[in-house]
DNA sequence: AAACATCGATTACAAGTGTAATCTTAAATG
DNA sequence: CATTTAAGATTACACTTGTAATCGATGTTT
């Protein structure tokens, strides 16, 4: 049971549900209507899409169906974040914030917020 | 000009041309035969791709080609983890570490590298 | 009740991708 | 020199993805 592939354009839509759950079709609809260009249709297909993956559910609510997703964002973005960072950078992340720090990218809110990461992972693996 | 996409097929056949540069197509075949079950031609067709996009160049050696990356993995990695931690983490590279510290894949030495970039932006943005 | 609107389901269709096989041509070998 | 080999070019083909349109059924409106 591979984890299913999740193109960009689910992926958005996937979003929605992740912040509003569960919601209609036409819930997504009027979500990505205000950054989306896209048609009904094709966020409705997007959504038959992500439920034959088997990536959201959904209700029957009388005659629309009330969606909502099966996995945690949390749990996806980690899968994600490990494979992206295992074909880029081999597995480590400090390059990838190396290359945010050089590329201005990295705030000095970012920075506290990483020491106290670090802290707190000293803290726990001791 | 907008950059081309680069599937994961052809990332990994650039991969190599980003170690090993220039190199022949069987330069290629060789270096990828030890991790992938990839047929030649497979990877020949990759290369050609990778050509069409404008991601690699190549100069005729005789009757083989000698290919070579145009662009460099530094500035390809740099934006696919902008657009990467765009995408799922709202630009913030700390959720992404935040996930790496939980999720026990950061090492003492990790947490060091960590620590010298923080000292080198704190030393460089003051 | 008849017409219309709207839902999800099904179908469409071009571009990109994974994964090669075939073709053409030129070099290597007998 | 004739033939086999091997390089890149061209073609193949199913699956995915973006982006909808059409279909069939069920509510809604007049």
């Amino acid at each position: 049971m591979s984890k299913p592939d999740i193109s960009n354009a689910e992926f958005d839509v996937l979003d929605v549900l992740w912040e509003r759950n569960p919601a209609s079709a036409s819930d997504v609809v009027q979500t990505l209507s205000s950054h989306k260009e896209w048609h009904e249709k094709t966020i409705k297909t997007l959504l038959s899409r992500l439920v034959k993956k088997g990536v959201i559910g959904f209700e029957k609510q009388q005659r629309q169906y009330l969606y909502y997703p099966l996995i945690a964002r949390e749990d996806y973005t980690a899968q994600e974040a490990e494979s992206f960072v295992g074909k880029l950078f081999k597995g480590k992340i400090t390059p990838l914030v190396a290359g945010f720090a050089t590329q201005k990218t990295l705030s000095k809110d970012d920075v506290n917020e990483l020491k106290a990461l670090i802290a707190q992972w000293e803290e726990d693996n001791d």
